[in-house]
DNA sequence: ATCGTTTTTTGATATAGGTCAAAAGAATCT
DNA sequence: AGATTCTTTTGACCTATATCAAAAAACGAT
């Protein structure tokens, strides 16, 4: 879905508005693994995703990614805390396929939010779906097997699941990819 | 912190706008263990916790209490999705201690929403919060040991590990009660 | 097609943390 | 204060999942 398209849908902007608004997203092309933000960094971007799939990962004490999100087409994409608290990032933000995005600097995404109330009613919209996604993770993973989590998978992101490898989905489903191996193995045979 | 100090702090509302708002709201005082939603219906609400700590909990296939959430004295709480999507609350919300609050339904809080910009500021704002509150709990859980989360647990909530049961910062931080009674106990001698 | 690289699977073994049950300790009520 | 109920601790045992290592399969580049 465009970015228009997108805006449109949840929000009845004006033509003017959202030519004002899209003014300033711009359209980035980058290619599997470019890394957006890097650990460290302040994030200062936000991103649309039209096409590819994004995530966010970090690198543990063992050096192991762990990847925290996942971020499909349609979906704004940044590191959270990074981009809202200016703080620097505790991951970093990769696409994993060639992708088109569309990015927004805070400072220009807050300029938007005070001349449009309407896109201030935006960025709740999303952050507050944004949060339910989250905490309904956040329940998979806290007192859910390895097994009801990968189901949980299975019907949250079922684009996601087969388009990406198998360690960065058992990573961000909280366990160790031979234990994912060898349950997906299980369900087919079932 | 009362409500209008809290609501001064965040947006700059004039007089007659916050007058206004705060007349939305009702003070509510509610006892411990007295139930605000129980699983099944759907949250119609919006609490500020002036006086008292809340949670929200669920109960598992077992029949026991996971706690999913704690708001603590000067947060917003409320059955998350239920509220924002008006679908079937996965939780109950409950009071941990005797408690005063303020309550908002939805469709008072949307009028004001649109009434005032600020406003809408305001729920971004304590959305965007939430969210990588959250994000940070989805953390620990994730990929920390026991003992990590409990020590995460301390630094980000000290005022609340002490004022409720283990048994519910236990479920809360996705171990049981015994697990964190024995690191407790570690703790303490070291 | 073939070689090298990355990803996935499989097997063997280890362990953090779960469960169950009972004792000890706190809090609450009469 | 004693009885009752709720909460926390302790011990013994068990299991889901981690880790390590190596084989197999899939993918990409020449």
């Amino acid at each position: 879905m465009t970015i228009t398209d997108f805006l449109k849908d949840l929000v009845d902007f004006s033509e003017r508005e959202l030519e004002d608004i899209l003014s300033h997203f711009q359209k980035e092309i980058v290619s599997k693994g470019q890394p957006l933000v890097e650990q460290g960094q302040v994030c200062r971007k936000l991103y649309y995703v039209e096409k590819g799939i994004g995530r966010n990962y970090y690198l543990n004490s063992d050096g192991k990614e762990i990847t925290q999100l996942f971020f499909g087409e349609g979906r704004f994409m940044t590191s959270l805390e990074s981009f809202f608290e200016e703080s620097p990032s505790l991951y970093n933000v990769e696409m994993l396929e060639d992708a088109e995005i569309h990015s927004i600097s805070k400072n220009e995404l807050e300029l938007l939010f005070d001349r449009y109330h309407k896109m201030e009613k935006l960025g709740r919209l999303l952050s507050t779906e944004m949060l339910t996604k989250v905490v309904h993770k956040l329940n998979a993973i806290q007192f859910q097997t390895a097994k009801e989590r990968y189901e949980y998978m299975l019907t949250e992101y079922p684009d996601i699941i087969y388009r990406v490898p198998l360690g960065m989905i058992a990573s961000y489903l909280g366990m160790s990819q031979e234990t994912l191996s060898r349950i997906r193995k299980k369900k087919i045979r079932d």
